[in-house]
DNA sequence: ATAATGCCTG
DNA sequence: CAGGCATTAT
C-alpha cells in the first residue's frame, strides 16, 4: 500500500518518469482514484432540506460568510503553531497557576495588591535590571524612550494589531518629553550588568534624593518592563503572543547577560530621543539601528513597521493639518495603554501566585528532601527566576509554611496572609542588609545597577518603616506612577471632549478617588489599584469578598473587582476595561463600544489575515461586540470564571469550563450541560488548566485539538452528550450567533461544535452504517448546529472511520491469505476474532457498547471481500477497492432511534 | 460551484 | 483525527 501511494506521489511529482517506469501503479499517469462513487443516499432529503433551509436562515442572519470564516481555519493553521508553540511554555505556567489557583485564591485575595506588585517589581528589578533599563530613561512615560520601545512592542505586534493590550506601555505618542533630561541622559540601565554595580555605588553615595529619584523611575520602568513582558504571558492571544514572543527573545537576550537587548533598547532610547522630534519615522527606521544580529523575526517585524510607517507619517503631518485625528489615535492608544496596564497589573498578580505556586509546589515535592534544586525549579519556570530578592523570601515562607502543611495556604486568611506577606518582607529587607554581596554575587550578572539600586532601597526602607510601609511605598509609588501616565496621557491631548472625559470618568468612577486629581503623588487613589485583589475575587465571582478584603488602600474594591472580573485573562479580546468600567459606573458610553472595537477585533487577526489589522486607523469594526462581552450586569452577578472568558471562542469555553461553572450557580454566562451532570471529577482542574490553553488553540484556529479534549472527555461519565462541545475549530465557522445560542437562556442543546461525545456516537453509529448521507448525520446530530464545516467534519470522521475499517479488512485478509487461508468462507468473524477486536477498540474503546450482530456480518462480508479480491489478485488495480466500497456501501443498516437523541449515549451505554 | 469520497501525510 | 489534495458526482 505504502508504497503504492508513494509511487503515486512520485508520479505526480515527476510526470516525466512515467513513461519510463514499468510499474503499473507508476503507469497511471494521475493518481488512481479509488473513489467508491457511492450513490449518495438521497433519501429523506426533502425532509432534510427544509430543515437545512431552516438552519441555513438561521446561520446566515448572523453569519453570512460562513465559508470566509472556515477559510480562516485553514489559514490560521499555520500560523497558530508558531503562537501556540510559543505560547506553550507560559502555557504551562499558567496551567499550574491556575491549577492551585483556586486553592489559594481565598489567601491570596486578601493580599493587598500593592504587595505584591511591589515585590513583582523588585523581582523584576532583579531580573531585568539590565534590559529594561531602557525604559529608565523614560522617567516620564512620555519620554522618547519608552515611546520607542511602545512603539517598537506595537511594531512587533503590528502583526496582530488587533490586540491592543500588546502595547499597553508607554506607548500613546506623548507630548514631547517634558523630562527630556532624564531620559536623555544615558539611563544607567542602558549600560550592560557589568557597570551596574559600580554605578549604583556611587549614585547611592552621592545623593540620596537623586537615588530615590532614580528609584522612583525605575520602579517606572519597572512597571513599563513589566507589563512589556507581561505581554507574553501565556494568556494572551496566540496572535499577540507570536510578537510578544519576539519581544520576550529580545528581552531574554538582554537578561541572558549577552546584553543584546540592552543594546537594543538603548539604542532605540537614544536614537528616538534625539530624532523623535524630527520625524516619527525615524522611530520606524530605528529597528535598524537595533542590536545585533537580526533576525528573521526581526526583520519581519521591520517590515511590519515600514508598513505601518506610512501611516504613522500621515498622523504626524496631519497633527500640523487637523490635531484630531491625532487625538483619536493617541486617544486609542492611551485607551489600549490602559487596559494594558490593567491586564499587566493582573498579570502581574498571577505570576506572583505562580511563583508562590511553584515554590509551594517545590515544597511538596521536596519537603522530605530538602530544599531541593528551588532554583532549578524557578528556572524553570522563567518568569520565576525573575527575582532572586523574592524568590527568597518565598523561599523563606515557604519552608516556613511547607511544614505545617500545603494545606495551610488554603486555609490562610487574608490576615494572616497578610502578615506574612510583611513577615516575607521584613525577611527580605534583612537579607538585603545581611546578604547584599552573597545576593549580589548570585545575581550581579543579571541585576542591573538600577535594580542593585533599589533592592538596597528597598532593604533601607524595609528596615525603618517596617515590612508594611515598604509595602504601602510601593503601593504608592506604583499607583502613582501609573495614575501619573494616564494623566499625563490624557492630559497630553487637548482632551477630545467625549473621549478624554469618559476617561476620566472612568477613573474617577471610583468613589474615592475624583478623576485626574488622582495622580498627585502623595495619595493617589490608583485607578488600578483595585486590581489585584481581582483576580481572586473574580474567581471566585463574588466581588463582595474583594470588597472587604480591599480596605487596605484601595477604596473602591466592587467596582473594580467586578469590572475585572469583566476583562480578567480577557487576553483575548480586552474588552476595553473602560467601557465596563463606564457601564458599571452608570456613565453612559455611548461610544465605548466604538472605542472599544478596535480592540476587539482581533478575532480572526490573529490567523494570517491580520497583519495590518487596526493599526493606528480607526477601525470601523464590526458591530457585533455588544453580545459578545458579558454584560456588566452578567459580569457584576458572578461571571465566574473571567479567566476564561473568550470572546470569540466562547462557544468553546462551554465544554471544558462547564464543571468549574457549575460551582458558581451555573455558570450563567455558560449553557449549565444541558441535561448533564456538572462532573466535579477531578478533572475539573485539569479541564480548566486545559481552557487556558483553549484559547491558544482557539486563536491559532488549527485543527486537531479534538484529540486533547477527547481524553478528558472521552470517560464515559464526563459530559452528555451534548457535553458543550468545544465547538473550537468549527467555531470558526460559527457565527456570532452562537455566542447567542451559549449565552445564559440559551440552554438549548444546540451546540456549535462537536464535542468527544459526538465523536463517540458517530463511532457508535459507524457501527450501523458506514456511509451516512449528511443528512442523515444532521438528524442524528440534532444538536448540533450544522453549518459547513460541522458537516464536512462528520462526514470527514466517517471517512476516516472507514479508512481504518478498510485498513483493516485489507490487512487481516491478507493476513489470512498468508496463513494459508484458501476459501473466503473459511473466514469468519466473531466478537472474539482479532479483527472485530480491532475494530471494536477503535469505534467501542470503552467497550460499553454492545456491537450490532449486522456490523459483524459486514465485517464478514467486508473481509471476505477483501479476501477475494487480493486472491484474484484485483489488488493491483488501484481502484481495486472501490469495487468492494460499493459493496460495502449496500449494507449499511438502520441507525437506531436512540442515536437521533442527543442524551443517546447515556441511554446506550447505561445498557 | 459544491459536495462527497478517498488517499496521503502529519 | 484533521488537513490537503485530487477526483468524481451532482
Amino acid at each position: 500500500m505504502s508504497g503504492r501511494g508513494k509511487n503515486a506521489r512520485e508520479k505526480e511529482v515527476t510526470p516525466l518518469i512515467l513513461h519510463v517506469c514499468e510499474d503499473p501503479l507508476v503507469m497511471h499517469t494521475k493518481r488512481r482514484r479509488v473513489d467508491i462513487g457511492v450513490k449518495r443516499t438521497v433519501g429523506s432529503a426533502i425532509f432534510a432540506r427544509a430543515r437545512e433551509s431552516l438552519l441555513e436562515r438561521m446561520n446566515q442572519s448572523h453569519c453570512p460568510d460562513q465559508d470566509g470564516d472556515c477559510s480562516l481555519v485553514g489559514r490560521g493553521h499555520g500560523h497558530g503553531h508558531g503562537g501556540a508553540n510559543g505560547d506553550g511554555e507560559k502555557s504551562n505556567v499558567l496551567r499550574k497557576l491556575l491549577k492551585r489557583a483556586n486553592s489559594y485564591e481565598d489567601a491570596i485575595m486578601p493580599f493587598p495588591g500593592a504587595t505584591i506588585i511591589s515585590q513583582l517589581l523588585k523581582s523584576n528589578m532583579g531580573k531585568n535590571g539590565g534590559s529594561d533599563s531602557g525604559f529608565q530613561g523614560s522617567g516620564a512615560l512620555s519620554s522618547g524612550g519608552s515611546e520607542v520601545q511602545a512603539e517598537d512592542a506595537c511594531s512587533s505586534s503590528s502583526r496582530d494589531r488587533d490586540s491592543p493590550s500588546d502595547c499597553l506601555s508607554p506607548g500613546p505618542p506623548l507630548p514631547p518629553p517634558t523630562t527630556a533630561s532624564s531620559f536623555g541622559r544615558p539611563p544607567p540601565p542602558s549600560n550592560h550588568n557589568s557597570h551596574a554595580p559600580s554605578q549604583t555605588v556611587p549614585l547611592s553615595s552621592f545623593d540620596l534624593d537623586r537615588l530615590s529619584d532614580e528609584h522612583l523611575r525605575a520602579k517606572r520602568a519597572r512597571v513599563e518592563n513589566i507589563i512589556r513582558g507581561m505581554s507574553h504571558s501565556p494568556l494572551v492571544r496566540p496572535s499577540a503572543g507570536d510578537h510578544g514572543q519576539e519581544g520576550n527573545r529580545e528581552g531574554e537576550g538582554g537578561g541572558g547577560g549577552n546584553g543584546n537587548g540592552s543594546d537594543h533598547r538603548g539604542d532605540g532610547g537614544s536614537l528616538n530621543a534625539s530624532t523623535r522630534s524630527d520625524c516619527p519615522s525615524s522611530i520606524l527606521s530605528s529597528p535598524g539601528s537595533r542590536g545585533g544580529g537580526v533576525s528573521v523575526g526581526e526583520v519581519y517585524r521591520e517590515n511590519k513597521r515600514k508598513q505601518r510607517l506610512p501611516q504613522q507619517q500621515h498622523c504626524f503631518t496631519q497633527l500640523v493639518c487637523s490635531r484630531q485625528e491625532q487625538r483619536q489615535e493617541e486617544r486609542r492608544q492611551l485607551k489600549l495603554q490602559l487596559e494594558d496596564m490593567q491586564k499587566q497589573l493582573r498579570q502581574l498578580q498571577e505570576k506572583f501566585y505562580q511563583i508562590y505556586d511553584s515554590e509551594t509546589e517545590e515544597e511538596e515535592e521536596n519537603v522530605e528532601n530538602g530544599e531541593g534544586d528551588r532554583s532549578g525549579e524557578r528556572e524553570e519556570d522563567g518568569n520565576l527566576s525573575e527575582d532572586s530578592i523574592r524568590s527568597d523570601g518565598l523561599e523563606e515562607r515557604h519552608r516556613d509554611r511547607g511544614r505545617r502543611s500545603h494545606a495551610d495556604l488554603s486555609e490562610l486568611d487574608p490576615g494572616l496572609f497578610l502578615d506574612r506577606a510583611r513577615a516575607l518582607l521584613r525577611e527580605q529587607a534583612l537579607m538585603d542588609g545581611e546578604m547584599e554581596e552573597d545576593v549580589e554575587s548570585r545575581e550581579g550578572e543579571e541585576r542591573s545597577g538600577d535594580g542593585g539600586m533599589k533592592r538596597r532601597a528597598v532593604a533601607a526602607e524595609g528596615g525603618a518603616g517596617g515590612g508594611r510601609q515598604l509595602a504601602e511605598t510601593l503601593k504608592q509609588e506604583l499607583n502613582c506612577a501609573v495614575s501619573q501616565v494616564v494623566d499625563t496621557v490624557v492630559k497630553g491631548f487637548s482632551s477630545p471632549k467625549q473621549v478624554t472625559g469618559r476617561h476620566h470618568g472612568c477613573h474617577s468612577s471610583t468613589p474615592a478617588a475624583p478623576s485626574s486629581s488622582s495622580n498627585s503623588s502623595s495619595s493617589c487613589p490608583p485607578p488600578f489599584g483595585p486590581m489585584p485583589p481581582l483576580t481572586p475575587d473574580s474567581r471566585f465571582g463574588g466581588g463582595a469578598l474583594a470588597l472587604s478584603l480591599n480596605g487596605d488602600g484601595s477604596p473602591t474594591s466592587n467596582y473594580h473587582s467586578s469590572n475585572q472580573r469583566l476583562h480578567c485573562f480577557g487576553d483575548v479580546i480586552v474588552p476595553s476595561p473602560l467601557d465596563s468600567f463606564g457601564r458599571l459606573s452608570g456613565v453612559p458610553t455611548p461610544n465605548d463600544q466604538t472605542e472599544a472595537l478596535p480592540l476587539v477585533v482581533r478575532k480572526s487577526g490573529g490567523g494570517g489575515g491580520g497583519e495590518n489589522v487596526n493599526q493606528s486607523i480607526p477601525p470601523p469594526p464590526p458591530p457585533h461586540h455588544p453580545s459578545l462581552h458579558p454584560s456588566p450586569l452578567t459580569a457584576s452577578l458572578g461571571f465566574s470564571p473571567p479567566s476564561f472568558r473568550h470572546p470569540f471562542p466562547l462557544p468553546l469555553m462551554g465544554y471544558p469550563f462547564q464543571s468549574p461553572l457549575g460551582s458558581h450557580g451555573g455558570g450563567a454566562g455558560y449553557p449549565p450541560g444541558p441535561k448533564d451532570h456538572h462532573q466535579s471529577s477531578p478533572d475539573s482542574m485539569d479541564i480548566t488548566r486545559e481552557s487556558v490553553s483553549i484559547r491558544t488553540k482557539m486563536a491559532s484556529l488549527a485543527g486537531g485539538h479534538m484529540g486533547h479534549y477527547n481524553h478528558r472527555q472521552s470517560s464515559p461519565s464526563q459530559h452528555g452528550p451534548e457535553g458543550l462541545s468545544l465547538s473550537l475549530i468549527k467555531s470558526e465557522c460559527g457565527d456570532l450567533q452562537d455566542m447567542a445560542e451559549i449565552s445564559p437562556y440559551s440552554s438549548s442543546t444546540i451546540q456549535e461544535g462537536l464535542s468527544p461525545n459526538h465523536l463517540k456516537k458517530a463511532k457508535l453509529m459507524f457501527f450501523y452504517t458506514r456511509y451516512p448521507s449528511s443528512n442523515m448525520l444532521k438528524m442524528f446530530f440534532s444538536d448540533v448546529k450544522f453549518n459547513r464545516c460541522i458537516t464536512s467534519q462528520l462526514i470527514k470522521w466517517f471517512s476516516n472511520f472507514r479508512e481504518f475499517y478498510y485498513i483493516q479488512m485489507e490487512k487481516f485478509a491478507r493476513q489470512a491469505i498468508n496463513e494459508g487461508v484458501t476459501a473466503a468462507e473459511e473466514l469468519t468473524v466473531g466478537r472474539d476474532a482479532e479483527l472485530f477486536r480491532a475494530l471494536n477498540m477503535h469505534y467501542n474503546k470503552a467497550n460499553d457498547f454492545e456491537v450490532p450482530e449486522r456490523f459483524l456480518e459486514v465485517a464478514q462480508v467486508t473481509l471476505r471481500e477483501f479476501f477475494n479480491a487480493i486472491v484474484a489478485g484485483k489488488d493491483a488495480d488501484p481502484s481495486w477497492k472501490k469495487a468492494i466500497y460499493k459493496v460495502i456501501c449496500k449494507l449499511d443498516s438502520e441507525v437506531p432511534e436512540v442515536f437521533k437523541s442527543p442524551n443517546c449515549l447515556q441511554e446506550l451505554l447505561h445498557d
